[in-house]
DNA sequence: AATATAGTGGAGAGTACCCTCTAGAACATG
DNA sequence: CATGTTCTAGAGGGTACTCTCCACTATATT
């Protein structure tokens, strides 16, 4: 009953991501995204409300893409430990597997405008952090850590410093050395050892 | 002989570090600094060439201040382990006396323009990431690490994980806890620990 | 006082971008 | 084939920003 799109959606935030990775999210124009996917102008904003929107999507589905296997890694084990060494490794993995998506998620919601997004894109994005938030004080209680500098410490071990890695060389312009995943994995155990 | 300034290059690089802190390298336009000063535009391309050179001296001013205590405190003694922790607590310290140019810190070049610098603009930011690199392998050599795998494990401790604390603080919005100093001391010391 | 110098003040051209709007194309269904 | 629906296609208005340019001002030196 209807004319078949020739951009679909995640199409245009394809072009999105290669652009937000190459120039950061001010880099992502509307213009620049239709002018990357070959498409209209007119054809974005048949998908987004708006560049708002078209950010808050970009990424949004970046995060919870992240997020999927993250989840598994981190309670993957019953081990505590195992697992937060399997949540480190999988950072640097994702990141090793997918540079560009990588290079957005050093990046923060506020920098992809999350002032103006909907209550619905807020709601999505609140989610993903609870549930982080969920997982990692779980394998902090597992470890029998406890108290907020116990918490951060945990945090710190299984997500920032991973993701510190590969900052460190997405930001130099070169891809992730072959040791990456183990030396993230050795970091991350030290933390997680002298809790 | 001359006039005397109105507005001198240091208060208007303090308006775009204010700019900057609040919404990130793009807020950072000519008429919002001209205007965040209170001073017409033509003041500001009286003292910079351009947009790239304002988003340069904002950059370079911040990190060249950064750096001046931190190579103090990574040296500040003859034994490694102190250093490094030293090191670890100078960022931290200094991002809670600095809120608002730690935000800076938390970004990179590229993002505040880079590719259009001047060689003298790209001259000073090499200057200041060589003396770094050189500063962490003395360092490193002193820990008895060797490898770039070690190099940058101790790199990981005494630079990416102290902003990595303060970065999860300043995203979230709010300011650092009372126990990040030791929160940071500890974490590096972990990393430098099992070598 | 005269002059040179460094700086202010702001108007305005040029440009890039966001977004709207209309015309029509492609397809499914009756 | 007729009709309704989704989508393409792109022109164009409005806006924000960068940068240029020139008239004017305040000070130091002679």
């Amino acid at each position: 009953m209807a004319r078949p799109p020739r951009f679909d959606t995640s199409q245009l935030l394809d072009a999105a991501v290669r652009l937000a990775a190459e120039s950061g999210p001010s880099g992502v124009t509307m213009s620049a995204v239709a002018a990357a996917a070959g498409a209209p102008s007119g054809s974005l904003y048949h998908r987004f409300a708006g560049r708002s929107a078209l950010l808050a999507e970009v990424w949004l589905r970046t995060v919870e893409g992240f997020q999927e296997g993250y989840f598994e890694a981190l309670e993957s084990s019953n081990d505590p430990r195992t697992g937060g060494r399997a949540a480190a490794r999988h950072i640097v993995e994702w990141s090793r597997a997918h540079p560009q998506e990588a290079a957005l998620l050093l990046y923060g919601a506020h920098d992809f405008g999350r002032d103006g997004w909907s209550d619905e894109h807020l709601r999505r994005a609140d989610e993903g952090n609870m549930r982080v938030r969920a997982s990692v004080a779980a394998l902090a209680g597992a470890l029998g850590v406890h108290g907020s500098q116990g918490l951060e410490r945990v945090s710190l071990a299984v997500i920032d410093l991973p993701l510190s890695l590969v900052r460190r060389h997405l930001r130099a312009g070169s891809t992730l050395p072959a040791h990456a995943e183990d030396l993230a994995e050795q970091c991350t155990d030290a933390l997680l050892a002298g809790g």
